[in-house]
DNA sequence: TATATTTGACCGGA
DNA sequence: TCCGGTCAAATATA
């Protein structure tokens, strides 16, 4: 299968490169790697869009490539290699997920118990130590309402919901799963935004507070996300751009999307909705070279890894190499 | 005592 | 029928 597939993966190197010449391109219009903290001058934000608009569509292209290289299954990790995985549940799942919700019955208490057509993405992140898989919180107060043993996994995958679910309507959830081949690396798969008060709470303090000066450089994060969804391709993408790269934003920082995610992933510590209980985050990780006090033991960092899901066939896969400073500065969010 | 976690059971999609 | 996602009672913890 090498020989059929490395024309492909030759071909969905040029186009993710090309996507990200195209993300460097938005960084220069939005002030480059720096803290912009003017508004983009006026026809920038057209080009942005444009650009948003090429990088969708050199992503769609990366898709099909890969899933065209990919018809054994899912492309192999070398943390996966060895490793007895699922079958190529694929596309199906993904482009499934959404349109049966109409046929599902609601419980007793009107919600449905299967999944919901919200905005879905994940992200991986790598923890440098066993010790830190605790810290793996991303800052917003979910509540754990389940642990299955998935078929093929070798570690049991974790379900969590937002904790103000029910008093706030809050819909969030996401799922935490230890990766087979790496102790150390964990998929993180987000459902919806959050609705409740501790996002409107960060959206507003986001707006309010101007950005900080990056307390450091931390190492080289890499982030990517695999949005799922029509329109959530959309949806994440774009507002995702503008916490990313450029930090202007704070009219950007709705809890849409990856954006939403990410920003709340990466939110420091300091919120007051966050339980004491789950004070820890990967992104106080970032905030060590600030003087946190409440940072985490033996965190030295954290580092977010490339993603490939198998069953996420459809998904958008969204790779940037993000501004070191970017999780170092709570101003981003 | 309130809140969070664990865990077996249930439900629905594939 | 299998499997993943969710519920909810039981249990643990602060």
């Amino acid at each position: 299968m090498e020989g059929s597939s490395s024309d492909g993966r030759c071909a969905l190197a040029a186009e993710l490169a090309q996507v990200l010449q195209v993300v460097r391109q938005l960084e220069a219009h939005l002030g480059g790697g720096g803290v912009a903290v003017a508004a983009p001058a006026a026809g920038a934000d057209e080009r942005c869009r444009a650009l948003v608009s090429s990088m969708r569509s050199s992503i769609d292209k990366s898709i099909s490539i890969a899933r065209s290289c990919c018809v054994e299954g899912r492309p192999m990790l070398p943390a996966d290699a060895g490793t007895p995985e699922s079958p190529p549940s694929a596309d199906g799942s993904a482009g499934s997920d959404h349109g049966s919700d109409s046929r599902c019955r609601a419980n007793a208490t009107g919600q449905c118990k299967k999944r919901k057509t919200l905005p879905k993405w994940s992200t991986q992140v790598r923890v440098r130590s066993v010790q830190d898989v605790g810290s793996l919180d991303d800052g917003l107060s979910w509540r754990k309402y389940g642990q299955k043993d998935i078929l093929g996994a070798k570690y049991p995958r974790s379900y969590f919901r937002c904790t103000h679910r029910h008093t706030q309507g809050c819909h969030a959830s996401k799922q935490v799963q230890r990766a087979d081949g790496d102790p150390l690396l964990f998929d993180i798969v987000y459902h919806g935004n959050h609705t409740c008060a501790q996002a409107a709470a960060r959206s507003a303090a986001s707006v309010a507070e101007p950005p900080q000066p990056p307390p450091q450089t931390a190492q080289e994060q890499i982030i990517t996300v695999a949005a799922e969804g029509v329109g959530g391709v959309t949806q994440a993408l774009e507002p995702m751009l503008r916490p990313f790269s450029f930090t202007s934003t704070a009219a950007g920082t709705d809890e849409g999307g990856v954006a939403g995610a990410l920003h709340q992933s990466c939110v420091s510590t300091a919120s007051p909705f966050m339980s004491p209980a789950t004070t820890t985050s990967e992104c106080q990780v970032y905030e060590l070279g600030g003087g946190s006090e409440s940072r985490p033991r033996n965190v030295p960092d954290i580092e977010f890894a490339s993603k490939t899901n198998s069953s996420m066939g459809a998904d958008m896969e969204f790779m940037l190499q993000l501004d070191p400073d970017f999780f170092d500065n709570p101003g981003y969010f």
